[in-house]
DNA sequence: AGGTAGCGTGGGAGCGCTCCCACAAGTGAT
DNA sequence: ATCACTTGTGGGAGCGCTCCCACGCTACCT
């Protein structure tokens, strides 16, 4: 028996048959035990933990998850070149939901970077190998073929951030079509009478719905929605400063500019600014996001936040879920499951 | 052969009996060959070599970690209550940094929260399981009982931001005393004449060191330190307030501050600010980390660098080092590791 | 010639678990 | 009383790997 490894045998953790042993029941018997098994008669249940308890015994992961076949392991994969990703809270926000979520579980998370080709070729092979049970998807551009690879493999999968509104993986967002339609009304009821709007990526999913938000407010609130208001952004603060510019030139007598997102509405700021305007008094200036520099940009940003954290736990329970049911969302058919969470207003001074 | 499991045999992902079989040697070589034992002769790594390629053999990682008793994967430990340190870019910073050197070996990064009671359970569980082969650690706490856990469980360990001058694991640091005088001779060299400091938590080892720098910065300069321009601060926006507050009262005459952090310099803004003192023409102002905070101030805020993504990296490197040693440095008596990376000081216009 | 290394190799044993079959004992219908 | 079932239980077999012992072989010393 110790001609193996060389871990002296009181020294080393011990095993489902110590346990069984203590207990005065079968190796099966402690498993069930552990693993909550209904059929196992109260009094056996009671011994065998006791045993548990006396012999501090832990699991073997590695053991457990060679014979089941399983891995009680999920992947946050992070598409890491999306520096802009990384850099505002939201990857931090997300993950503290998401860690929150799982500590309920014995689940690990494991974290995945696909930015390099290299990376991405590893984890392909990561996957192909299922040395995880789900995966977790955030911030995954229109055009990625990790969707699909995932679909294929059939591992269960939620995505945060719907590709389109056709999206086959099970999906997690914030309502962005509410949220700008918030951001806009509140604008309309200040009195400002020429909403601009700076857009998102437009072949990111969640920044259409943000225009159609902007597009619905205005049009509910009697106004024919003048086109020319909307300039497209790209999420950068360069890009939200080019589309100020734009903006400005073609409309000076605008009162209100809505930002698809605070970085892009730091960038117009500086270009307001520039150009003589006052904020609020002249022009009203709304953001996306509710970070950081929303809070210290001068003056304060009014911005839209969007429960990030709380996303983070959703996508944690949809997974879990579907892990449970031991089939990828998309070989179910039609029960898709997809959650829309509620965002909210954050006034401030600039608007 | 197939009575277990289900997964038909063709379907199932090829094992290390299968690729000798294929290659026609024996299971030990093929292992040897993937594990880069030198005793294997060129002509049967070859045959191997090509075995593995044509059969798309990828080694079951349970099966290894059951086998070799360890896991190839490292934790990192995020002690999460600290919702600063996760609202800092610095935690995104050095994840990328770990991410990337992590990406050159087959470790995993594993994510372990250690934020609640019940998580730190869970993770004292988890280390006495050693279900990892090395953590990381960072932002801990002097009065941490984490550090000495992981000692006597001789794990190895690399902390971020040592505890002490005399901390027991092996540490990586940015150099908090170079980067604080830096930051004290900017302000010198710019006819400063009376330079405030607003300290960091001094519990945390790293605050301590900037204020040693903004001493010795001074005392070379041949000024005699007056103690009465350092303000103890918490790291925090309202801390920076008060402590700004006080300093304005004890010293109306002071013309620059220099703040253990960019969330305090925000915090002390305000408040000179409100004093009527013009930044940077009556007060300059310092700050330190170069957050995202420190560009989008008003005025843009001088600041010092850490090497955040850099140190993730030597953190990874120092592990995987005591890993391969097979040994935490605690142990090993003299030969600690510690690494000391640079800071640089970005100048905008606040100073 | 015999002895003694050392290399490269094959394969047995074992890591600690889960799965499942077999079986004993109890329960109720016939 | 017989024949089902059901419930709880024990333990064999096997998951895919690593470790290590044993073996055949060559090379080089006495």
């Amino acid at each position: 028996m110790a001609s193996h490894g060389g871990r002296g045998r009181s020294g080393g953790r011990p095993t489902l048959e110590e346990v069984a042993a203590r207990a005065g029941v079968g190796r099966g018997t402690v498993s069930r035990v552990i693993n909550g098994s209904p059929r196992v008669s109260d009094a056996t249940r009671a011994a065998v933990e006791a045993a548990v308890a006396e012999l501090g015994y832990v699991p073997n992961t590695a053991a457990r998850a060679l014979a089941a076949n399983r891995t009680d392991a999920i992947a946050l994969v992070v598409p890491e070149p999306e520096t802009r990703f990384f850099a505002e809270p939201y990857f931090s926000d997300m993950l503290r939901g998401v860690g929150a979520e799982l500590s309920d579980t014995e689940m690990q998370l494991l974290l995945i970077f696909a930015g390099s080709d290299r990376e991405r070729q590893r984890l392909a092979q990561y996957l192909a190998a299922h040395r995880v049970d789900g995966v977790l998807l955030v911030s995954v551009h229109a055009d990625d073929p990790l969707p699909d690879l995932l679909g294929q493999l059939e591992i269960p999968a939620v995505i945060s951030g719907p590709r389109s509104a056709a999206e086959s993986l099970t999906s997690v967002d914030s309502d962005n079509y509410g949220g700008a339609r918030s951001a806009v009304e509140h604008l309309l009821a200040g009195g400002r009478r020429r909403v601009a709007h700076i857009t998102g990526r437009l072949d990111v999913y969640g920044a259409q719905r943000r225009v159609d938000g902007y597009r619905d407010a205005l049009r509910d609130a009697g106004r024919t929605a003048d086109e020319l208001l909307v300039e497209p952004g790209d999420f950068t603060e360069e890009g939200g400063r080019r589309a100020m510019t734009a903006l400005l030139a073609r409309h000076p007598d605008l009162d209100a500019v809505f930002a698809g997102s605070d970085v892009m509405a730091a960038g117009a700021r500086q270009v307001l600014r520039e150009a003589g305007r006052r904020i609020p008094d002249d022009v009203a200036l709304v953001g996306y996001d509710d970070s950081a520099i929303a809070r210290h940009m001068d003056p304060p940003l009014t911005s839209v936040r969007q429960p990030i954290e709380e996303m983070g736990r959703a996508m944690i329970d949809l997974l879990l879920t579907e892990i449970a049911d031991r089939r990828p969302a998309v070989s179910r058919g039609l029960d898709r499951r997809r959650a829309v969470l509620p965002t909210e207003l954050v006034v401030r001074a600039s608007s």
